[in-house]
DNA sequence: AGAGAAGCAAAACAACTGTTTCAAAATATG
DNA sequence: CATATTTTGAAACAGTTGTTTTGCTTCTCT
């Protein structure tokens, strides 16, 4: 059928042979391969940070005589696809009934999950989130609650947090009792508590503490009436809408994810140079992996 | 500034006004439209059997300013693409002021993790997220492995999968050595593991050394040459894009809660029951609160 | 018929394309 | 340590890009 094999096919299996250099190029053509179909050569190198005959040089590498060749070929996949989605569809179909319901049940799971962070960025919770960014760059100490399921995003917001301030504290009631993380909390501090339906009794018992302490309460969970968002100063209501018996916590996530983002942008300069001290430091403790694979056997 | 609705049906209308031979290049274009987004100008230009000069012509006629924007236009269109590309870039780079600055980056975030979990669950993805679920199904133990930003996503499958099954292993480093959970991991076991650039020496350590016990490894990354994709039997690759320089996980706790549904879906029954006494235990615990907390004021 | 306008294509243009060359720089080898 | 080898990016290149200019043709109307 094919002229020749797949071009990506070969691009990953002589992936470990290439220069470091060529790696990074043949990088980027795999996590974007729609770049090579629509824009320049030089334009796909610049993006990729590399050298223009980088580029030259990886399609020689990978037995290509021309760019022309390789850009072709991607074009070609481009205008493929969307043809063979209805033949998928129909060979789906025909392969088994559990497969095809397995294919459905996915396609709804996404729609959902779209559904539920489009809600999480509404106009009216946006606003919200402007406020919560606000609340927590005026506090002393940021707390972040969130068990179970709900612990991911806060995770996620401590680790993300961290990088750039460290007045946070991730309460998990991993070392020891609940209480000992929460101690000296007040009203010049914030608490973030993350949770859903069912509530879990230590993050409501970690709310309600604050809330006797007058700490000012960020709650991001499913509805205006959970316990953790009684007299909570903002109130982010999020979707865990999900067609399994478990709920999503996608959108939450999202969500921390975007308070972040929006306390570096306003954050500034400061906050960036914070970060980049950070990273520093985590490859001192020679956390990474140095970028390109090291691989090159042979 | 509003792109232009459709600059196809702009084309259609003003088609009559036009000289015979910019109908010459606008039926062309009507009929090939890939070849705007595809080939250059000139070359449409020739094929359309048209000089150059009466395509520009033609952009000034229908209010084009210039081919690029033309182009881009039918660029996305192929791509299907909700937002333009180069609106998009400019968007983030666009430092306006004060709150509005803020609504437009929530916005923009929005719009790329929708982006972001539309691809995780696309036609070819969902085809892996099935494969993925067999070879979980027939495993003895499943390795979970994520650090970082990563772990959320890990921690995420680990909950919810034990909440019906008891064969999963968290490997989170935290009770002390890494190498002390995967003791005893082989070819019957699988491996899934989570995590993207850059890449952080456990989880790559990890990976490595069920790679080397012959651990088949479900990779959730983002990119095919990632060093914990190589030699995987199942690549699921995830857009981590984002408007800040974190990177998103969210697809990848989207991905992860799919797989976990989809378990479930195919356990059928029984995996129901499970989870049944699963949550019994927990309300035996007294993990959780009383479901609804009605506070009926006014 | 001839002045004026409109349509047209060829040529000119600067900017950009893909590719090659070449001398440094980095890496491996003895 | 010096030497060979590979890897790399800046510069040079010829060709192509999208656009503008120019002058020629063709139509239109009194």
């Amino acid at each position: 059928m094919g002229l020749h094999a797949d071009l990506r096919e070969k691009l990953i299996s002589d992936y470990a042979k290439l220069s470091p250099q060529m790696q990074k190029a043949a990088r980027y053509i795999l996590d974007h391969p729609n770049d090579v179909a629509l824009r320049s050569m030089r334009a796909l190198a610049r993006a990729a940070d590399v050298p223009p005959s980088t580029v030259t040089r990886l399609m020689t590498a990978i037995g290509v005589d021309t760019w022309q060749q390789f850009r072709d070929h991607y074009q070609n996949r481009l205008l493929d696809l969307p043809a063979s989605y209805a033949n998928r569809a129909r060979e789906t179909q025909n392969v088994s009934q559990d497969v095809d319901r397995d294919q459905h049940l996915l396609e709804s799971i996404a729609r959902t999950e779209i559904d539920n962070i489009d809600k999480a960025f509404s106009a009216e919770l946006r606003n919200r989130i402007i406020e919560a960014c606000a609340a927590i760059e005026h506090a002393r100490t940021v707390f972040v609650v969130g068990c179970g399921a709900a612990y991911p995003a806060a995770y996620q917001f401590a680790y993300a947090y961290r990088l750039f301030r460290d007045n946070v504290v991730l309460v998990d009631g991993r070392s020891g009792a609940f209480g000992d993380q929460l101690r000296g909390i007040n009203r010049r501090d914030v608490m973030i508590a993350i949770g859903a339906r069912p509530y879990i009794r230590d993050t409501v018992r970690a709310v309600d503490y604050a809330r006797s302490q007058h700490c000012p309460v960020i709650a991001i969970c499913d509805s205006d009436v959970a316990p953790i968002a009684l007299d909570a100063m903002i109130k982010l209501i999020v979707s865990d809408k999900s067609q399994s018996f478990f709920q999503s916590f996608t959108a939450a996530v999202s969500l921390v994810q975007a308070i972040v983002a929006l306390l570096v942008a306003r954050g500034g300069q400061k906050a960036l140079e914070r970060i980049a001290s950070a990273e520093e430091q985590l490859a001192a403790f020679d956390t990474y992996v140095e970028d390109p694979s090291p691989t090159r056997n042979s």
